[in-house]
DNA sequence: GTCTATAAAGAGATAGAC
DNA sequence: GTCTATCTCTTTATAGAC
């Protein structure tokens, strides 16, 4: 969960100071709100209770701070599809279980990584770090696409319908708990999870 | 579709003056790939080469671009609840079958006015005109989730998940499209909604 | 690790000429 | 209907003291 070797972590002791995942997260929750180009540094320091010289200690421009969280959604979602559900360890899986897989392990990051993978769904590619960031999630995109197919040829998914729109709408559906998901919430992950499969597979008619 | 009473319509004969429905739409254009406070006016300028203070003689702030964008996005959808298969006009008419249409109709709204819907997904609530429309979009979707109510007592939609839920995750799948969906794209609006209905209904569960 | 002060550029908007 | 010029405020980032 560390990015750096060294021991940049913890408040140092008797001194008022903010770790580096402080500001991060004041950072995030911030860009959430306003935008990331809309939100200064001046903005990012008054929440923060600190002066906007003191943020560039500990990242070196705003855009880092940027950078820093899409690592995290982004390295998220791509766990998921290392793990063993996902890539078919035991021989036996179906496409249908490995899909089925990944989209419980999906719902799962973006609950868990609520802020930093909602701000990964608003990046637009307008600089290096948010191009960057569009590729591997196209990337990750792509390997959820060849599941379905997988999947439709298997004769699990339906056939009449695009791949890669299915791939779009199912993925649409589950990016859009971002926009109304909170975890203080009644329904749990795992309870969501499931009405996410649920709707996603069955459909919302009554069976 | 006019706003105003008086004739600022057309451009002028004789004039190199764009409309404002040209500069609009160039505004519209620049909010979505930059997001509306990243975008500057002098970026607008440049884009439609004009001068930053020509615009002003079209639109008297930056805001009131952006509120007639989200205008032309909200009527269309308040426009599709007000069409006869959405308040159920024949007696006959199931709550499915009006759900049906709102969803289709919802789904063309989004394809045929796709800049502005696209702008109108992205407004967080940061300004008056932003909250406003919030406010106004909330409305749409408190319909919506009555309608799914409807369908549910009716027992032609799922009971075993959340109503509110439903909708919110049917909708997650329909407002995506603005994400990839281009008209110019092999796939006509009336068989995208088609696809969105069958999935979202059936499922993606090969039958 | 945090501060004040400041630099240099760009923002939204207006005045007034043509 | 569009221009140039300008006002005032805010932006990201840095320098250097403590």
């Amino acid at each position: 969960m560390m990015s750096h070797s060294e021991a940049v972590a913890a408040p140092k002791r008797g001194r008022p100071g903010l770790s580096r995942q402080d500001v991060l997260d004041a950072a995030v929750a911030a860009f959430i709100e306003h935008g990331y180009d809309a939100t200064s540094m001046g903005m990012l320091s008054s929440r923060l209770g600190l002066s906007k010289a003191a943020i560039y200690h500990h990242f070196p421009a705003k855009v880092e701070l940027l950078g820093a969280a899409l690592d995290e959604a982004l390295g998220g979602l791509e766990d998921v599809l290392r793990q063993e559900g996902a890539t078919g360890g035991s021989p036996e899986s179906t496409a249908e279980q490995r899909l089925a897989f990944v989209m419980r392990g999906a719902v799962h990051v973006l609950v868990e990584r609520l802020p930093y993978v909602t701000l990964l769904l608003r990046v637009r590619g307008n600089s290096e770090v948010e191009r960057a960031a569009l590729a591997r999630r196209r990337e990750f995109d792509r390997a959820v696409t060849a599941l379905v197919i997988e999947a439709r040829d298997e004769g699990s998914v339906r056939s009449d319908i695009d791949p890669s729109v299915v791939t779009r709408l199912l993925f649409g559906m589950i990016n859009s708990i971002v926009e109304w998901y909170r975890p203080e919430g009644p329904e749990s992950a795992d309870q969501l999870a499931s009405d996410v499969l649920a709707v996603a597979l069955e459909g919302l008619s009554a069976t």
